[in-house]
DNA sequence: GGCAGGGCAGGCTTGGTAGT
DNA sequence: ACTACCAAGCCTGCCCTGCC
């Protein structure tokens, strides 16, 4: 039986950045599992394709589109999707799915990479929208509000199903909406299983959604279920809008009780003595600001990070060390979010419990892909 | 022309409460 | 339990003005 030898690949990832993937079995016989295979080797965030060089044009980059085009030691290089927006950790890696907080990530589920270093499971599926009332649930759409919003605000918002009941009761309503032009004042009940269904899938990409936000949502359930326009609005959605918004009010407020971290830091209770004004020093991801306030990963306290952070100030005294390095400060990125969060620290100061961040390999990789946002860590300026 | 600072209006926050 | 609403006051963006 023959036995496939293994095939060398140099995967180009960026202007300064290549990597070596080896095809133990030999080249893939389809595209997907050879795509497949180097996003798992090199570990890459969402959709890309390859380039090859081909011997027909000059070795000219050209897609590739047969893994027959490849042979050993042959160099492709990665094309990232327009779409895809990927977020870089201060080591220049894409972070781990816990790093949550309204990400500019556009991760495709089907094809993201296992985290590395995160103990933090993944939740494929949105919390149930039907017991969005019951504790359980409000503590996994906590955590996943919290912890677990991959993606990026849709270019089109996708109304999610609601429950049996509810869904069964809009298509009897569409159906007469279509054939009688009969509008659909839903009953409480109703109105309710609405707003938690469309909280649910909102808080998935933002806890603080903007106006535009709202509105897009409330369009689009218009467009989904023409039986709940409203009559004598100009939009026939504006008091969805508003619901819309007190409902997310409502449920931060529901979050914080059950701890959820991006919500709690605004409450009172955190706020510093004599500024106890709930708009004072409001705190929310601003514009492209990534992983703003991500939850510990699984198992992982202040005091265990505290003291992976003293590791990391030993490791970072050792040569040739920066595999170590990486996966402590992927680790730890979390502390750092809430120290940058809560205590606003002088760089000075920063640079003190963290050197292995402003390490010239960490800040060179981020910078030297200006098309990828670096997290921003909101210091104070000496 | 470009920049910085002040004033202003509107939007937004949390916490609390009334009504259903 | 939930929606809707209110209060108090901070934040943000816009506009205007003054200065270089």
């Amino acid at each position: 039986m023959a036995v496939a030898s293994s095939v060398r690949l140099r995967v180009i990832l960026g202007e300064d950045s290549s990597q070596r993937v080896i095809l133990r079995d030999g080249v893939p016989h389809s595209m997907s599992e050879l795509l497949e295979e180097v996003q798992r080797q090199c570990n890459l965030p969402g959709s890309f394709r390859l380039q090859f060089r081909d011997p027909d044009f000059d070795h000219e980059f050209m897609n590739l589109t047969s893994p027959s085009d490849l042979q050993d030691k042959a160099t492709v290089k990665v094309v990232f999707s327009p779409t895809t927006h990927v977020t870089l950790c201060q080591d220049g890696t894409p972070p781990p799915p816990y790093f949550g907080a309204s990400h500019s990530t556009n991760f495709s589920p089907a094809l993201s990479p296992s985290p590395s270093s995160s103990d933090t499971v993944i939740l494929s599926t949105p919390p149930s929208t039907s017991g969005a009332s019951s504790e359980s649930s409000l503590e996994s759409s906590s955590e996943s509000a919290s912890s677990l919003k991959s993606s990026q605000w849709p270019s089109v918002f996708d109304v999610p199903r609601f429950s049996y009941d509810s869904e069964l009761k809009l298509q009897h309503a569409n159906t007469a909406f279509k054939e009688g032009g009969t509008f659909l004042s839903p009953e409480p009940k109703l109105k309710s299983s609405i707003l938690d269904g469309l909280a649910e899938e909102i808080v998935k990409y933002k806890l603080y959604p903007t106006d535009s936000d709202f509105e897009e949502v409330a369009k689009a359930l218009i467009k989904k279920h023409p039986c709940l326009k409203e009559q004598g609005s100009v939009t026939g959605c504006s008091g969805w809008k508003v619901s819309l918004k007190y409902k997310l009010g409502n449920y931060r407020t529901k979050l914080r009780n059950v701890g959820c971290m991006e919500v709690t830091v605004n409450s009172l209770k955190h706020k510093p003595q004599g500024k106890s004004s709930p708009a004072y020093g409001v705190k929310k991801p601003r514009r492209a600001e990534v992983n703003y306030c991500p939850s510990f990963p699984s198992g992982e306290t202040a005091e265990s990070l505290e003291r992976v952070r003293v590791n990391l100030l030993s490791e970072g005294k050792k040569k040739n060390n920066d595999q170590t390095l990486k996966v402590l400060m992927d680790k730890t990125f979390a502390l750092r979010r809430h120290e940058v969060i809560h205590e606003s620290p002088l760089i000075a100061d920063f640079k003190t419990r963290w050197p292995a961040l402003f390490r010239t390999k960490e800040v060179s990789e981020c910078r030297c892909q200006n098309k990828y946002v670096w997290h921003n860590h909101k210091l104070n300026f000496v």
